[in-house]
DNA sequence: TTGCGCGCTGATACACTGTAACATCATGCG
DNA sequence: CGCATGATGTTACAGTGTATCAGCGCGCAA
């Protein structure tokens, strides 16, 4: 069994993002599926891929916005509705925020997020024997699932290890 | 007015709601922690667990109210965050909304939520396979937990045996 | 009994989250 | 060019949740 993919920047709450490798998956997907990729997509996508916490759509927007440009919340759930229609970044429903998608997988690999509540970083991880489990328990239930979201919050290893050090 | 009682939620997804078992066990666990069990909190426990659906606050509110009396969400928010922390409400994150809790159980049991996107009911299952191999997960990745949240959304059997009913 | 503390509730205001509706702009295409 | 389509800008608004302060009820001690 494979220790699962490549998030060796576990070892952090500020686990290392790369908006860079977000930003080149994104176009891949795009020019996959024959989507534009714009320019308001592509900000959005940056600025919460440039961040290991959550970001709320207003925040987002605000970030995007300056002096002379100001970037509407309601484009920014435009773009985060196209983002996460293509898995590109996942939606924390019990944060109200938005996470850029750490991996290629689009949907229903048993898809896990570990929520720090003392640093606030989330982290992605999968576990396929709850895939797998799910389903047989799904399947006893006589229940035909569509989606699913699985949160967890607590304390990350990092803050484990050295804690309120920020 | 809003769709009272009878509509549709009991009509086939769940038949039993049980109020008064609710109502009795929040009456148990209030005296057993010496916690007030208030007409507020009462009336709103009975409410949420009179409906098969989760119900959001406002919603709530809306139904306590009447001509004459009028419930603020701000009281029904109190009422169902003493409910919440005592384990007698649920609170559905995908969907700002809350459901009375079926068991006993507090926390910890791999509690499963299962969300219909036909008739809305939501029921409520636990799976300690689930709870366990996401305790490994979690211990694999370094991460103490405090809270989770497991909810899937899809077709209860009952919608799936004849769909489309009303 | 009165006075006080404390928790619950009422009420207003407000912040945050999300959507509807419509105008505008860019692009591609016949 | 004229038109269709999709993305964005803009305003307004609905839904969700919280802060704050005031009043109320009840137990408890003096």
């Amino acid at each position: 069994m494979h220790d699962h993919a490549g998030t060796h920047a576990e070892a952090g709450c500020h686990g290392h993002h790369r908006p860079e490798e977000a930003l080149a998956r994104a176009e891949a997907v795009c020019r996959a599926r024959d989507l534009q990729f714009t320019r308001l997509r592509r900000d959005v996508l940056e600025v919460v891929a440039s961040q290991a916490r959550p970001l709320g759509a207003y925040d987002i927007a605000e970030r995007l916005s300056g002096p002379g440009k100001r970037v509407a919340a309601v484009s920014v759930y435009r773009a985060l509705d196209f983002l996460t229609e293509n898995g590109l970044v996942h939606r924390i429903a019990s944060r109200n925020a938005f996470v850029s998608c750490g991996h290629t997988h689009t949907d229903g690999a048993g898809l896990v997020f570990l929520i720090c509540r003392n640093c606030g970083s989330i982290d992605e991880t999968t576990s396929p024997e709850i895939e797998d489990q799910l389903g047989r328990t799904l399947a006893k239930a006589g229940f035909k699932p569509s989606s699913r979201i699985l949160e967890v919050e607590g304390e990350c290893g990092a803050c484990l290890g050295r804690p309120a050090e920020d």
